[in-house]
Formats: structure tokens, sequence, C-alpha cells
DNA sequence: AATTTGTATTGAGCTTGATCAAGTGTTTTT
DNA sequence: AAAAACACTTGATCAAGCTCAATACAAATT
């Protein structure tokens, strides 16, 4: 007996017509015919684990991914097997981005949890994107937004104290989780204490610290991955140097 | 009497295709028909003076430019006065591409010296990139070449010493130098130690004391903005860690 | 349930590089 | 030429945050 009501996972269309990140994606923008002929070049593949890489440093560039649910850290792996963690990325958002002057990842992927991704064959995207102004406009959009990303991110390691890294980072969750239509004030952070204070510039038991004194301070309330901001207004003031009560800034 | 020997300067053609640096700036990997339509929408201004604002955080992106002779300074000025130096350019860098994003610019530039510049107004070289491949694929290529520079700043500021940071500094203009057919061991540095020490998160005092050391142990002879290497080699084992004698790395 | 392994927290002490302060040298202005 | 403004250097002191070490807690494995 067939049953003609049951779901069939094949039958489930995934397209970017109906995808709820298309706005924060690349068809942001693009109209729906458009947006149906860069889906045409989308592939869809498993998931990842976490831990599992998603690419790795020196690999060819082959596509550009962007995560559809789950999260992923990218980092550079040096000699002695310490890193550099560069950035965190959410659903939305797209990456291997650094690999398209060369034709190679200059830094590796990593699943933080779960992982699901569109792929999307850079050599496609560039031929379609030269046929298609909206989507041309939109990929430079988008290597630009990175660029100015990076350098808030370059004023926040030359410039701002420990205690400004971490509220600037927790805010960046906040508003980010937001967008995606998640609480703002209460969400699981994917990524370990040693991989925060890594990325942060920061020692781990520096991160830890703070994470404590922030509680204490009745700022947040933390357990382990499980973080609530209580205090929103306050730790914007300490994300902007906290201008009343600073004994000693850092040189400007 | 005319003497039409005397060279004039309105005789004197400006074009990408005599240009010595096209090979490092937009033109690269163009055709000589492409690069006569690049050079069609170029614009050739009047030089700008030391301190002369090329363009300034929140002014519209109009044009994006390219330097070519001079260097400039980009930077993200804080409220209180101070600022983020972002990073030093020189002849053949495209600057502007942070604006591409909301048609604004994020951070400031400024002329460190008596600098020109070619203008490339945006709209025209968006659309023109639209219909020459070529050119798409070097505005990606020069826009994802960005992401990967601030990827090595993000982690000079995260991971590296005071050393290492100024070691790391030298090397990259003596890199730069080199390629535009300077010495790669002698040259001059256009902006102040302050300018330095912001752009490498370190207070002057140190950038100061960290010239004199390292003069001390000959790896370099500096007086002002003149600047000798002296041992490459050796600059290049405190640029990669120091492997051999350091007692305390940092977190890794 | 017990063991192992990995992750997070907390405390004590130390180091790097910042801050403060004074002095020297250079460039610009008068 | 003198004065003023600015840039750089050098020294003394201090603190933010790192390192080391021990412990607590959680998750995975037996």
């Amino acid at each position: 007996m067939t049953n003609r009501n049951v779901v069939s996972f094949e039958n489930i269309k995934v397209a970017c017509k109906n995808c709820s990140l298309a706005t924060l994606c690349l068809p942001m923008g693009l109209s729906p015919e458009d947006m149906e002929r860069l889906d045409s070049i989308v592939k869809r593949g498993r998931p990842f684990h976490r831990g599992d890489h998603l690419f790795r440093e020196g690999d060819n560039l082959h596509s550009l991914r962007v995560i559809t649910s789950g999260s992923v850290k990218t980092f550079t792996p040096s000699e002695d097997g310490g890193e550099q963690v560069l950035s965190f990325h959410l659903p939305g958002e797209l990456i291997g981005l650094d690999a398209i002057q060369n034709e190679c990842h200059t830094c590796s992927a990593k699943a933080l949890e779960t992982t699901a991704v569109c792929e999307i064959p850079f050599h496609n995207l560039e031929e379609l994107s030269s046929s298609m102004p909206s989507l041309q406009h939109q990929m430079y959009r988008l290597l630009s937004r990175e660029i100015g990303q990076d350098s808030e991110m370059l004023t926040l390691l030359g410039k701002k104290s420990a205690e400004e890294r971490l509220a600037t980072f927790l805010l960046s969750f906040s508003e980010r989780f937001k967008k995606r239509g998640f609480s703002a004030t209460d969400f699981f952070l994917s990524m370990s204490r040693h991989e925060i204070g890594n990325y942060l510039g920061l020692a781990v038991e520096t991160v830890s610290r703070l994470f404590t004194r922030f509680q204490e301070e009745g700022l947040l309330h933390v357990e382990r991955k499980h973080v609530q901001l209580l205090d929103l207004p306050r730790l914007a003031t300490i994300v902007h140097g906290n201008e009343n009560g600073r004994s000693h800034q850092r040189h400007v």
C-alpha cells in the first residue's frame, strides 16, 4: 500500500526562492528569474559533523559555501600546531572568499556543530555573474563587506581592552542571532572558550574570568555554552570604551 | 621662437598601457584592447599634498583610487580624536574597496607625502566589468587579496609579539619596494613612528625602543625615516616566531 | 557506576609592553 | 636667528593580561 500523504524528502524542493536566508545571502536583490538561474548552479551536499573540515588551507578553490544551518570557524593553522581563528560563521554567511585570489584556500574551515551548506562552484558563479549585473553587484558588495568587517576586527585587536573585546563579541552574536529570527539575549555559543580567546587575541583564562566577572556584575548569565544577556545597554557602553570610568585607556 | 624639442607636459600621454605599475594594478591580465577601454574611464587629477584627505569616512563612494606615486594611509577615526590605522598604500595599490558595500567610505585616507592617484569612477568600472570578464575576474581577485591581507594582519595583532610585529612590518615594506623596482634594503618610510605604532597595535615608545634595539643587534641601520636593512635572513626568523630562543611564546 | 578525557574555572606570580615624564633633536613659524 | 611646535628617544614605573598550576566540572568511554 502506497501512502500518498507521506512527505518524501525527495519531494522537498530545496531552492533559493524558498530559503529563509535568501535576504542575508547571495540572492539578496536578485529578481525571481535571476534567483532561479543562481539556484541552478547551487549544490546541496551531505551535512558536516562537528570537527569536520569544510576545506583546508592549501586546497584548490572549488566552491564558495553558504552556511544554511549550524556554524563554522575559519582559521589559519601554523606549523607548531597552533592556529589563528579568523571568524565564526552563522547561517546565511558566505565563506571561501579569501581563496578567489589564487584559486587556493588561505585558511581552513571546520564545522563547530552539525552544519549544512550550499556549495556554489566558483567558476560557474563567475560566469553567471558576468551575464547578470545584479549578481556581480551582489558579489562586489559581499566581498567589500568582508573587508569592512575585517577592519573592525583590526580595531578590536589593535586598540580594545579584554573586556571591550568580549562585550563586542557578545553583542555581535546577539545582533546576528536577532537578524536570523532567534533571541538576541538568549543563545548558545557553539565554540569553546579556547576558540573565543584565540579569536579575540586573549588567553582562555582571561575569557573565563571575564565571563565570571560579567556575571557578577549582572551583565549576563552564563552556564557553559548557554549565554543570557541581561543588560544590553550596559554591554553596549563597554563596547564603546566605557567613556565614563576608564582609568587607563589604551594608546589612541 | 618656438622650440619643437621642448617636451610639453600636455603631450605626455598618461595611459594604462604605458604605466609601469600596470602589472600590479587593475589592468593586470587585460588584453591591450581591454586596457584601452579601462583607460577611457580613468581620471588623473591634481596631486595631493602631505596631510590631504583623499576621502573621509562617511563620504559617498565615487571612485576607487590607485596610487601612482607617493603613499597613503587609511584609518578609521574615533570620536575622541584617536584613530586606527588600517593600512599603508604604495604605488599600484587600489584603495576604497571597503566602500563598495554601502557606497559609502568606512575609513578615511590621507596622503603621507605628495601623492598622485588615478581615479576610477566605480559605477563606470562596474558597468565595464560586466561586459569584460577579464576585468570582473581581476576585480574579484583584488577584493579577495585584500581579504587575505587583512587575515594576515589579524594574526599579527592577535598572536605576535612587539618585535615580531615590527620585523613583519619592515619585511613587508622591503618586499613591496622591491616589487616596484626600488631597493629592498634601503628605503624611506613615509609615516611617523606614531603611525607605525598605531598600525601595529603598539605604543610609539615601544616602536622607538625596538628600532634602537634592532640597530644595536646589527639588524638594521635607522636614522629618522631612512631605514637600511642589514640582515634580512635574521629579520625573517624573527617574523616567524624566532623558534630558537623565545622563552615566552604567546598563547597559540 | 567508574574511568578517562577534554573543557572550564580559579588562584598566584610574572612579563610584556603601556603609561608617565623628561629630555633631545628637527622642522616650521615668526 | 629665535621661538614654537612637533617628532623621536630614553628612563622609571606600573598594570593588564599571560603563564603556570591546581582544581572542578562535563561528556565520552569502558
